[in-house]
DNA sequence: CCCGATAACTCAACTAACTTGAATATTAAA
DNA sequence: TTTAATATTCAAGTTAGTTGAGTTATCGGG
């Protein structure tokens, strides 16, 4: 499950190192060799040649001169977005999904395509196929491709929220990660959509945070947990299930999920038939009576979740996203309350507690590729998670 | 607040791999050097010479050869437990708690001692007499301790939960950390109660864990988050704050804290005066009638609580633990009633997902004392979480 | 009972990656 | 104009891990 190496050699320092010199200037902007160093305990020379590296590489570009007081003006370097892509696969009941973005965060190609079949050998030809197209498209070589980031909707394995419709037959028992890196021949990450999007993040609203909360509108309403910049999985990668959430809503004790989803609202405004993200933007900015009724609930059941998860994971700030209207998002980030029992309420914040990320339905798919741009950017945590051989 | 250094360089990658070693040999009890090479993925020959480094510092102890088929029987090494020790210090609103914990994680020596005043002045110079006289009387050199972990009444900083009756006075705006490093002249790691106790539980009911969640009864009820071998302690160290999550108790929404916690067994108990942890495990093997009362809500409102920590952080197992008699945490481990719509509800699951760990009334201390352990056996978690110089 | 396969371990030479210190260039302040 | 400060590079030096050959000890098969 985990190949990490706990281990250091001189070959697994220059990989870390790599990707922390990566990171780190891409989470600045840019940033001078003397900086760089500075910043991660190195010499300045180490990094100059790691930077070195990286540029020939053309992962990183010279940005000009940029003075700054006294002394030689330091050579600014940014990451180059194009040099590198990352595929980002979505794989729905209904729909398969596939985007490539790239080293700066930004989608250049989406695809959308239904299946018939959602078997694992089916899918994998699509994705190829999806692969290829969106490389040529986007004037990508295959050598570019930094990986893939595949989401299925959760939970993973068997467990006592499974046998949903969400569900994907005949996915279960297969080693998805496995089967999709040996037929790209890169690193693949698997997922669910709420920490995919999460991850995505990282390349907009939450730039510079290391601990956040991502509240992901899919098929239902799921969390994604960022501490120290690193996805908090959990144990078989089904943290952030927050959909079954006992909250109050009407004087009852509902799941969160039959409150605040697509789904509650769909049932909220059934006079209006099936709605898609449009209509409801639509509806909202017509301050459609019905909608602000389920507003007005979904703000005060949002607002026990995030007293929950202030309380419980004590993050910079929560943020809201996935298949929803970013009028609807806004909505409810500005309106809803607030619990003042929480760590999270503090005098002196520097960030929003509640505040809007990325919207639309291609959110989770981008963060699938955000976990692969992720990867590149950050040194694998070490810490010893592998069990001793029996 | 986080002096990591993202990148490595041969210094810092054996301090690493010295940290590697040890901790797989700790966790596996005893290995040979050329099973701590694969489970490292480093050669023979360079856990070979970290070995032999530890073993002369005193870390690491032959424990003979043993032969497992063919081949050259390899030589087994296990942690010293003599090898060093970590201070543990508990600082409440009414007792200093001090400790001594050796590197297998058992404790040699406890103090408490009843402060009038908890001024850190005080406190630091009272610290520091119960170090000597506690490794005098242990047998323990100074060059022999590790650090010292210290646990405060939570949440740090001013928050939505300050001003409580918990609250330090005159310890707010201290930077504790650094005042006792300083004192001390050894690394010191600050956290609340029910993190470092969860640490503790890595010696030994979650020795082998990766990811588990530790419920703790200290003055309130506290939240304690491992995942992947490391303490989830949120952005500001305020995580776990579970005493205020919403329970269904007597048919009324009330906080967990109100109706599991030590508070509310006395409360429950008033009949019967002030009431110690021994005098608490009387009254539940004699089957005290309102302790079985007090049980029975108890239980209920901690499934539910169980039920919202498995499915946001979907953790191997949720341990119990603090100052409670085994007797009553025995009898919630086993009566709680766990929630079926769970992702820890798997049919394959290895972990029981409710069990009880360490109890009595210096958990927290031992804990603290683990903090530093840990940090022992566990390299640095290296993501780049340093925010670049602005 | 002996011999060969197997595995642990060590020695010595090798290599990769980072560090150090001197030299150079460029800018702002004195 | 001089001086201090800073970035950068060059070249030599250091550390830690790797590699491959050789040694030792055990098991298991003939």
């Amino acid at each position: 499950m985990f190949d990490v190496r706990p281990g250091t050699n001189p070959d697994r320092s220059r990989v870390r190192n790599r990707k922390a010199v990566l990171g780190l200037i891409n989470s600045a902007g840019q940033m001078g060799r003397a900086a760089v160093a500075r910043s991660l305990g190195l010499s300045t020379q180490a990094v100059s040649n790691i930077i070195a590296e990286l540029e020939v590489e053309g992962l990183l570009i010279e940005r000009g001169a940029q003075s700054a007081g006294r002394g030689l003006p330091a050579v600014q370097y940014g990451v180059n977005p194009e040099g590198g892509v990352a595929l980002g696969v979505e794989i729905r009941p209904d729909v398969l999904l596939t985007s490539l973005v790239d080293l700066s965060g930004k989608p250049r190609a989406t695809r959308r395509q239904v299946l018939d079949d959602l078997s694992p050998s089916r899918v994998t030809v699509a994705v190829l196929k999806l692969r290829d197209w969106m490389l040529k498209e986007c004037g990508f070589t295959n050598e570019r491709l930094l990986g893939a980031g595949i989401v299925m909707p959760g939970p993973f394995g068997t467990t006592g929220l499974s046998g949903q419709a969400s569900d994907l037959p005949g996915w279960q028992t297969v080693d998805v990660a496995g089967l999709f890196s040996q037929e790209i021949g890169r690193p693949v990450i698997v997922s669910n959509d709420a920490n995919a999007a999460a991850m995505a993040e990282r390349f907009s609203v939450a730039q510079g945070l290391t601990d956040y909360a991502f509240l992901y509108f899919g098929a239902g309403l799921g969390l994604g947990l960022v501490h120290r910049c690193q996805l908090v999985d959990g144990a078989f990668g089904n943290a952030g299930e927050i959909g079954h959430l006992p909250v109050m809503a009407d004087a009852e004790r509902k799941p969160l999920e039959q409150v605040v989803s697509r789904v509650s609202i769909q049932s909220a405004l059934a006079a209006n038939g099936p709605l898609d993200i449009e209509a409801l933007d639509r509806l909202c900015k017509a301050k459609d009576p019905a909608l602000m009724r389920w507003l007005e609930t979904a703000c005060d059941a949002l607002g026990q979740a995030v007293g929950v998860i202030e309380n419980l994971f004590d993050p910079q700030t929560v943020i809201l996203g996935g298949a929803m209207p970013a009028s609807i998002l806004d909505h409810l980030a500005n309106n809803t309350p607030l619990p003042e029992l929480s760590v999270s309420n503090r005098p002196d914040a520097i960030h929003p507690r509640l505040q809007c990320g990325t919207s639309g339905r291609m959110t989770a798919t981008f963060g699938a590729a955000a976990l692969i741009l992720n990867r590149a950017f950050t040194p694998q945590s070490t810490a010893m998670w592998e069990r001793p051989p029996a």
